[in-house]
DNA sequence: AATCAGAACAACCGCCAAACG
DNA sequence: CCGTTTGGCGGTTGTTCTGAT
């Protein structure tokens, strides 16, 4: 800040009343405004106070004149800020709460840095508070080595982030470039690097079968989320102005959200759902209600998350693979498990540690820490039988369940995704290409909570079963929502280096085709494999989908 | 008790787009 | 149609608080 004294204004307003409250230069670096030295730096109660009655009377808008009809000594930018951000009634202080943080990995899976957007999900919340808790929490992740997003969402944030980069998601605003980059600033290394040097490792327990089927999903969607964007390139406008490029999520959540307590109640679940994780994403040692994650998405979640003590393994290696593989009975241990999430710290301690032999990584929470190589065996047997059935891919009845899933999505999601658009959005068409794409993932979500009661074991059943044949709205709204993902292509870090839309693709292709090779050469079932083993099928689809969105 | 690192928070800056004259 | 103003958004920076060493 331009002044390093001062009180923030509620512990140090004293200090400037005792001069003119609005007036502070000697404390504030002052920028002359039209002649007038503007105050900068912290707020006084004082100037709140003259700024909060200046709203009263002339209500908001029109900051530039706070100057002039309220002898604030501020400039209108700073007045709009500090009412938005603390003045403004209904504002809800102090911490996020486990709903709420998972909302906004949620939605920044989605959207990636529209804060003011996901501001709106929240009620009470600002911009500006998600924006420093996010990148409070990026740090954190970074630091940890841990990917930006928990296993789960990991690629679907990672298509939400390509989704802006091809500028289809921001309408092609080039800050977004930047956002990205932000962004990846840690996925890439995190991830792609692990996705490389770790390929060998899977993270096994981190994803369930939903996990699993939505990262699949993913993949599988991919293809058709260049598509969207090919077609949505064209769209001027900014992604903002297009909100309904998730037409379900952003209807059905925000609705729901606007009464928060409903929200919490109905909203959180649906929005779990539809994200089809449950994740228990953050190891925010401050999750308030370890009972959300533990059940529905605890029981991916929170085990695979990132924090999963077993993930962690070596060292950055986990990308987040998904892991069909896996029993079911596995399945069930991770749900039932009610474990507290780890810290961070612990997940650095992993991290740090080597470990694939710790016994004590493979057993708290995941499932599969029963070990890696355990794990890693499983999923390569289960690799190649993935890919024999990837090769048929969802259309046909594989072993995947997310496959089947999302085709069955496919076609059931589509006239609902028309229904949640915007009828005067102009993107509404586009929520029909992307229920042409639903993904897998949203099944999963959805599952996740039915399945939450039921035992580990019926899970993919379960999933299988009831994708197809519910018409559940928030299922749908949860493939939707995933769907909603143009930018979802695997993983950011992927293509996170290269600049530009088209360049990106490219660099996507071929990276794809790197990691293909590495990869899924990797002796021994590699992470990736499994990571994209279930999305072998996604992959073969990919190069197509690349040449797409190289179309002009 | 002192120091340091990290987290949390607040505010500013620059850019962009819509509104307005 | 063009230039200016205004509002909004996202990124960055600075300050303070807190916990660990």
């Amino acid at each position: 800040m331009a002044n390093t004294n001062n009180e923030s204004e509620d512990s140090m307003q004293s200090n400037d009343n005792t001069d003119s409250p609005l007036v502070d230069e000697g404390s504030s670096g002052g920028s002359m405004g039209g002649g007038t030295v503007l105050k900068k730096g912290p707020w006084t109660s004082a100037e709140d106070a003259i700024l909060v009655d200046y709203v009263k009377k002339h209500g908001e808008g029109n900051w530039n004149a706070v100057q002039k009809l309220s002898g604030l000594f501020r400039c209108g930018k700073s007045c709009r800020l500090r009412w938005a951000n603390h003045l403004r009634p209904n504002l809800k202080k102090g911490a996020f709460t486990a709903e709420e943080e998972r909302l906004i990995i949620e939605l920044h899976a989605k959207m990636g840095n529209k804060w003011a957007r996901m501001a709106a999900h929240l009620p009470g919340r600002t911009d500006n508070e998600i924006k420093n808790y996010w990148n409070t929490r990026i740090k954190r992740r970074q630091r940890a080595g841990l990917p930006l997003y928990p296993p789960d969402i990991c690629l679907q944030a990672n298509e939400s982030h390509l989704y802006q980069n091809s500028g289809e998601f921001n309408g092609g605003d080039s800050r977004h470039n930047d956002i990205m980059q932000s962004n990846n600033y840690e996925i890439p290394d995190v991830v792609f690097d692990n996705l490389k040097a770790n390929s060998g490792l899977s993270y096994a327990p981190a994803l369930p079968d939903i996990s699993a089927s939505n990262m699949l999903t993913q993949g599988l969607s991919s293809a058709h989320n260049f598509n969207f964007i090919s077609q949505m390139v064209h769209h001027p406008k900014r992604l903002r102005e297009s909100e309904m490029f998730f037409p379900g999520f952003n209807g059905s959540v925000t609705t729901a959200l606007s009464p928060y307590d409903q929200f919490q109640n109905d909203t959180c679940g649906k929005v779990h759902r539809s994200f089809g994780l449950s994740f228990p994403y953050d190891p925010d040692p401050n999750n308030k209600s370890p009972q959300h994650f533990g059940v529905i998405q605890g029981s991916h979640a929170l085990l695979n998350g990132n924090f999963s003590t077993s993930k962690p393994i070596s060292g950055l290696v986990k990308l987040e693979l998904p892991s069909l593989q896996y029993s079911d009975s596995d399945l069930g241990s991770w749900g039932t498990s009610p474990a507290p999430l780890p810290s961070l710290d612990s997940v650095d301690t992993f991290i740090q540690s080597p470990p694939l032999n710790e016994p004590v990584q493979s057993d708290c929470l995941s499932p599969r820490n029963s070990g890696l190589l355990d794990a890693l065996l499983h999923e390569s047997e289960t690799l190649s039988s993935v890919k024999n059935h990837s090769s048929e891919k969802s259309s046909s009845s594989s072993v995947m369940p997310s496959e089947m899933v999302d085709s069955s999505n496919l076609n059931l999601h589509e006239a609902e995704w028309e229904a949640y658009s915007e009828p005067i959005s102009p993107l509404s068409r586009s929520a029909a290409i992307f229920s042409e794409c639903t993904p897998i993932s949203g099944s999963s979500l959805e599952d996740a909570p039915h399945t939450e009661t039921i035992p580990g074991s019926d899970l993919r059943a379960d999933v299988v079963e009831h994708v197809p044949n519910s018409g559940r709205v928030e299922n749908d709204i949860s493939t939707r929502l995933d769907c909603s993902r143009p930018d979802a292509l695997l993983g950011s870090s992927l293509f996170y280096r290269a600049p530009g839309c088209g360049k990106e693709q490219s660099s996507v292709t071929d990276t794809i085709a790197t990691l293909l090779g590495d990869d899924f050469c990797s002796a021994g079932g590699s992470s990736l494999s499994q990571g994209f083993g279930l999305g072998s099928c996604a992959w073969k689809s990919m190069p197509p989908v690349c040449q797409i969105s190289e179309l002009p």
